[in-house]
DNA sequence: GCGCGATTTCTTGTCGACAAATAAAATGCA
DNA sequence: TGCATTTTATTTGTCGACAAGAAATCGCGC
């Protein structure tokens, strides 16, 4: 019998409900501990979280619409599943954002979008050092969205994000794979990046944010490409 | 008293409820018929759908997903406004979405795909030469989707398909200025394009999906320079 | 023992109702 | 009359319940 999850026997504020069932369900799924292709039910859910199942049927609506979950009707949402034959176009997707939103920061940057990317940057750096591969996943991320906010088109930046949670996925399974020497040239890249943008070196910022993806897609390839995984999950 | 939408008295099938509305109130937002800004009544949707509340909130969260609408915390939600301050930030994205799916189409189009656009090739000449201008628009979305479709990156397809839904409101604000002498030109750059990609030639499908769109851009640009709606509406 | 249909169970989709939160109206006071 | 405060009214957020659809189970005939 599951406990209204300790804390929340009672509802903190009038909206909260939704928000919380649908960052922590969002977590969980991007963490892995939901696993792709596993069944939601809804009731489950409703218990655990000790309220109606309204609430958590927004949440699911929402995470079904940034494609989180997929929903077929009259039978339980389940977890998406990491689409491996079409990994590619991922890949393209991710490159070319990464492009964009760089050029888009050289341009358009203010001092304190530089502020919150150097402050990403160290965290990152300091992930690698201490050998931390979850940390330095949700740091990536986070530093290219700050990226991506300096660039200041709310478009791009929304493909970004998705682009990156998705990303989340796949990085946790191709980090998970090698414990230890965490690539050190990472923070190098992500330096010279960060230069280029203060710059304001919109060529440079493409090059090496291209060169940047590249590097990691060729590496992400290589590992499922020698990794029966990929084939079991198709 | 509203009648609920003639004819449906009963729901036809069980999942259909949300699908309706859903879609309507999009065309409804799309076409203008729901002006930005205006505020949405869910028990005024229920009576006027013949449902409940349930299907309509769950309509409003998948377009509050789409940036179709936007909702604040115990208060009506209300159709989201057209952003004219940042309007270039949306031509950047869809510029470049048009020349990165038509190069896509160029790579990885089947013959069916090339009859599905052809086809609708045929319908915008048709509604260019009968000088109907909502048809034009509405074509065009299509046409463009399509050849999103055709580059099978649903990453792209994605978000191509949210700025030319996006891009419906606002050419409806360009077209409904100009009720006569609809541009024939449109016509002949989707056909240069569309023989690109029958060719398969990548870059020339690049150089004209660029034309093509900052062709557009241009023109929208210079009506919302000129036009003093653009001023008040900020 | 096994295939196939009926039945039961289980989960979702929808409903009507109630309470919280906000907006609007009415009241009181200077 | 003008402003602050209380009261009312409207609208959302959440709840529990019920029915439809689909999956699982059971029963029956072969």
């Amino acid at each position: 019998m599951a406990e209204p999850e300790h804390e929340a026997l009672q509802e903190r504020k009038r909206g909260s409900g939704v928000k919380r069932v649908y960052e922590l369900l969002r977590d969980e799924i991007l963490d892995l501990k939901l696993p792709p292709g596993s069944p939601i039910d809804e009731v489950h859910l409703a218990e655990r979280f000790g309220m109606s199942r309204t609430p958590i049927r927004e949440a699911l609506v929402r995470l079904a619409g940034e494609g989180l979950v997929e929903t077929l009707p009259n039978r339980s949402a389940m977890v998406s599943n990491i689409d491996f034959v079409n990994l590619h176009t991922f890949f393209d997707a991710i490159t070319l954002m990464y492009r964009v939103t760089t050029r888009l920061a050289a341009q358009y940057h203010r001092p304190e979008d530089l502020d919150r990317i150097r402050a990403l940057q160290v965290s990152y750096a300091a992930a690698v050092d201490a050998q931390d591969a979850l940390a330095m996943v949700a740091i990536n991320r986070d530093l290219h969205a700050a990226i991506a906010e300096a660039g200041r088109n709310p478009y791009f930046t929304t493909l970004t994000l998705r682009l990156l949670d998705e990303g989340r996925r796949i990085l946790r399974l191709y980090y998970q794979s090698f414990d230890d020497r965490l690539p050190r040239e990472y923070v190098d890249e992500h330096e010279a990046i960060i230069a280029a943008i203060a710059a304001r070196d919109v060529d440079l910022c493409d090059r090496l944010a291209r060169a940047h993806a590249d590097q990691i897609v060729r590496q992400v390839q290589q590992f499922f490409a020698r990794d029966q995984r990929m084939n079991v999950a198709l």
